[in-house]
DNA sequence: TTCCAGCCCGAATTATATGCGGATCATGAA
DNA sequence: TTCATGATCCGCATATAATTCGGGCTGGAA
């Protein structure tokens, strides 16, 4: 379980992954040596998963965001294992999930421009024997809250 | 535009936000010092928008995502600019997406359980007047593809 | 009480980050 | 072609930071 340091270090390394040890020791006041073995046990337990930029996707030219909701049939491991491995190497996915409901799966793209969903429907999705059902949802603004406040013990919810 | 040594820049660290500027100096074969002016012209040009810890949720108590798609009435700007400040103030949205489609809103969502979804939904989005219709998809499985390519200049699509 | 595990700290040692002067190179004007 | 200009790069010197390690403190078990 995380002890009320560990979730400070975590929500700092949320804040900024980029954070010298030396600056994050002291926001959670400790000493470096210390902030360094709780980081490095973080790590190893599994709480930090990685360190990741956040970078403007339009400067990559992908400026246009999508969901599209997939539905696969049939909805067995034999089709879904390798539908999943294929959207994961598609260049315009950005996150993939599998869900519960009508919809079996919520792939996020990225796309430079409506041309380019277009064809990446057509040529990347629909032409799939087992892509039974596609809506795209074109995405106005996306917000990611890139900290989250434990639950439960150091949580008062 | 990014040259090709601010595009290996950008993957590197959406690998390892946390790598040493003389590592990336040296796996993008410039000399640390230059490879500090350009991380610094990166982060000035919105490029680099932040560096995130990407941390493990169940280790924080809320285990279970979802997505909330949610119906507003009327889609005003009145309506909606409150509407998104309050959703991102709830602790347990993770992203906000807002959407073109029959939906308006995607939410994604990170709870400790059935029972705390239920209540998410109940006491924080159809106790509101605004909210028309709500449908909730639990995910199963959600994968988040870190490294982007760039399309264009740089990549060959 | 004694031992031990779990945490924490500070000092010394390495290693890294950073500021700067100056070299190199591509470009475009004369 | 020649020269000025700006952009980019490098290496060195110095300031900072990361990391290791020995040892102290505390609470619980035996």
């Amino acid at each position: 379980m995380l002890d009320s340091v560990d979730a400070a270090i975590v929500r700092e390394l949320q804040n900024d992954a980029r954070i010298s040890n030396k600056d994050l020791a002291s926001k959670v006041n400790l000493a470096p040596s210390t902030c360094l073995e709780r980081v490095r046990s973080l790590k190893a337990r599994g709480v930090l998963r990685g360190f990741h930029a956040d970078v403007d996707l339009g400067s990559l030219g992908r400026p246009l965001l999508a969901f599209i909701a997939v539905r696969i049939r049939p909805h067995t491991r034999e089709v879904v294992d390798p539908f999943i491995a294929y959207t994961l190497k598609l260049p315009e996915t950005v996150a993939l999930s599998h869900v519960a409901g009508p919809d079996d799966f919520l792939v996020q793209v990225a796309v430079r421009d409506a041309a380019h969903l277009q064809r990446l429907l057509l040529d990347g999705f629909t032409s799939r024997r087992e892509v039974a059902h596609l809506q795209t949802h074109l995405i106005f603004s996306h917000v990611h809250k890139w900290a989250t406040e434990p639950y439960g013990p150091y949580g008062l919810e």
